[in-house]
RNA sequence: UGGGGUGUCGCCAAGCGGUAAGGCACGGGACUUUGACUCCCGCACUCGUAGGUUCAAAUCCUGCCACCCCAGCCA
């Protein structure tokens, strides 16, 4: 499938070959979010490469919620992550989990470390263990770490019991107080928490941190190798610890790789929930968002975002891939499926004067002449048309060559047209174009051979319906809104979304299916919305323009 | 000041001692019933930097510089 590399998977290669340490086992990674908010497209990147590393690898990828922090999760977020990763095509089988089942085994995981002394109850509050953590040259003190284990044992059973208030005391592996590496300072694996867990309602009121539940909730599953973004390179030493300590039946292998940025998005849960809170987005469906959800509303496919991911590749380099790359996936892909129609966003009307009244014709298009097969479509013409506000200039700028007075058009798939004249408002603006056709060019082909440099498109004003369209563009104009000392709320544009409310669409678009996609001929990819749409009102939504190298679309600093 | 990482074209990214792949973006041209697509051509004598080893270095060694992550009872 993905035949390209990357240094995970050369690692995982030598891993399984012979003298590895995983050779003669089967592949298996997990992918293991956290309840508490939507996926993004960097989780994404996440996706393609622990389910990509046990497809190529044959074998296996477990879904698990990683919830061992009831304050911040909920059971909301479960069906939407399960929806958005089966949308990108993946399929964990019957192997779906939570890490709150392993939570009777993770207590007596830390029952066992008490035990081999390496494990203690302390009882700093929050701000004491802050304030003896030591600094970068100081080690960290606790005058609770020398307690006998029985002591330990028997407060630690108590916190289990309830016999003790939030915060009051917190469960610590006993490992180094003096490391340079603040992970291994005694870190905190057990605390106090009394609130109600999605899934395991009130059953504790103590809960594992990360670092101690996470190497085990990969051993019991069986996970080979554990994949994680880069943040998490300082605490492979903790997780390796808890391996080693704790009898877990595998010994899995922590790799990391660098997250996914992306210019002109933000990333990160919190600021993408204060532009919903802010009323700046719908919702994390937005088309605007970064959400695959919003993505998938913005009419992207699932093998576009794969693509994309697939050739940014994988390295340690904190990297942000420019957004035109993600447009590019999306547009290669779609050039090749998505079916042509016409639509007239910004209409002037065309009337083409030496055609009979009440006459009308129908022509033959093709549904994408990237690919013959799709067959062709029938669309209706007559004397008044509609067209592009755009493809008329009365006085046409340097190298335009689309109408303008005296010059020669073809109206794609059906005739060719001469310009004569244009009427305008009171304020100036044109509202309809004069023209002549020429009889002997039906179908778009000049009888006497002569060619016709430009082909723009166009809608029967008999036919056509009007429907709302929404242009969305990206959300920010500055390239790294994500950056930490930039104010990314004040550079949202304010046309990140243009609703054009009268669009003129050829007919055949009326009752096309939700989330159906199309290019609008020499506009972009346009897919209805499924959310917005009614059976009477079909509503547009731009996934991505065109190129356009008459007027590039100028980069925003 | 401690620990852990990373530095190859504007942006991703191959490269693993034998003399700088590819993609995006960009510029030029051809083709075109989408100014799209497609197709050509151009785009790093140089790999953060300074030395060293070698017949030969982006690749090995040493020093320096820059940037990122870590002192939550978050993940």
């Amino acid at each position: 499938m993905n035949q390209s590399s990357n240094f995970i998977f050369d690692i995982i290669e030598q891993d399984i070959a012979p003298g590895g340490q995983f050779f003669g086992k089967t592949v298996h990674t997990r992918f293991p979010p956290e309840p508490n908010g939507y996926l993004h497209i960097g989780h994404a990147k996440a996706l393609e490469i622990d389910f990509g590393a046990a497809e190529r690898f044959g074998g296996l990828c477990n879904l698990r919620m990683d919830d061992t922090n009831p304050t911040k999760e909920d059971e909301e977020y479960v069906d939407a992550i399960k929806e958005d990763i089966r949308w990108l095509g993946h399929d964990w089988g019957d192997r779906f989990y939570y890490a709150s089942d392993y939570f009777e085994q993770m207590y007596e995981f830390a029952k066992e470390l008490i035990t081999k002394g390496l494990a203690y109850v302390c009882e700093q509050t929050p701000e004491e263990v802050r304030l003896n953590r030591g600094d970068l040259s100081t080690p960290a003190k606790s005058p609770f770490r020398d307690r006998p284990i029985e002591e330990s044992m028997a407060l630690f059973e108590k916190m289990r019991d309830g016999e003790f208030e939030d915060g009051k005391m917190t469960l610590r592996a006993k490992i180094d107080l003096a490391s340079g590496n603040f992970n291994m300072r005694d870190p905190v694996i057990y605390r106090i928490n009394r609130i109600r867990h999605h899934n395991t309602g009130d059953r504790w009121c103590i809960y594992p941190m990360y670092d101690f539940a996470h190497p085990i909730e990969d051993a019991l599953e069986g996970i080979t190798h554990s994949l994680c973004s880069l943040e998490f390179e300082a605490h492979r030493p903790l997780y390796d610890w808890v391996i080693n300590h704790c009898s877990v039946p595998c010994k899995p292998r922590q790799i990391e790789f660098a997250r996914l940025g992306i210019t002109h998005t933000v990333m990160s849960k919190r600021k993408l929930r204060n532009l919903i809170e802010q009323g700046i987005v719908d919702g994390w469906d937005d088309p605007r968002m970064p959400t695959l959800c919003g993505l998938r509303r913005r009419g992207y496919t699932p093998s576009s975002i794969r693509t994309f991911h697939e050739r940014n590749g994988v390295s340690k380099v904190n990297s942000v891939v420019d957004y035109a790359f993600l447009e590019h996936c999306l547009r290669e892909e779609l050039n090749r499926t998505a079916f042509r129609a016409m639509a007239v966003l910004q209409p002037i009307t065309l009337i083409i004067e030496n055609y009979p009244e009440n006459q009308t014709e129908v022509f033959t298009v093709e549904n994408n002449p990237e690919n013959p097969e799709d067959g062709t479509r029938e669309v209706s013409f007559s004397k008044k048309l509609f067209i592009e506000a755009d493809d008329f200039q009365e006085v046409p700028e340097k190298k335009y060559f689309r109408l303008f007075p005296g010059n020669e058009v073809r109206l794609k798939s059906a005739y060719v047209v001469k310009c004569i004249r244009c009427e305008k408002d009171s304020a100036g603006k044109v509202h309809t174009v004069y023209a002549t056709y020429d009889p002997d060019s039906r179908g778009g082909n000049t009888a006497d051979g002569r060619k016709i440099k430009s082909t723009i498109h166009w809608v029967d004003a008999d036919t056509a319906f009007n429907a709302t369209v929404k242009l969305y563009d990206r959300l920010f104009d500055v390239e790294s809104p994500d950056l930490a000392d930039c104010d990314y709320i004040a550079h949202v544009r304010d046309d990140s979304v243009i609703t054009i409310e009268n669009a003129k669409l050829e007919a055949s678009l009326r009752d096309c299916p939700d989330q159906a996609r199309f290019q609008f001929m020499r506009l972009g990819y346009f897919c209805k919305d499924a959310k917005s749409s009614n059976p009477d009102e079909p509503i547009f939504i731009r996934s991505v323009s065109l190129k356009d190298s008459f007027r590039p679309k100028n980069d925003t600093p």
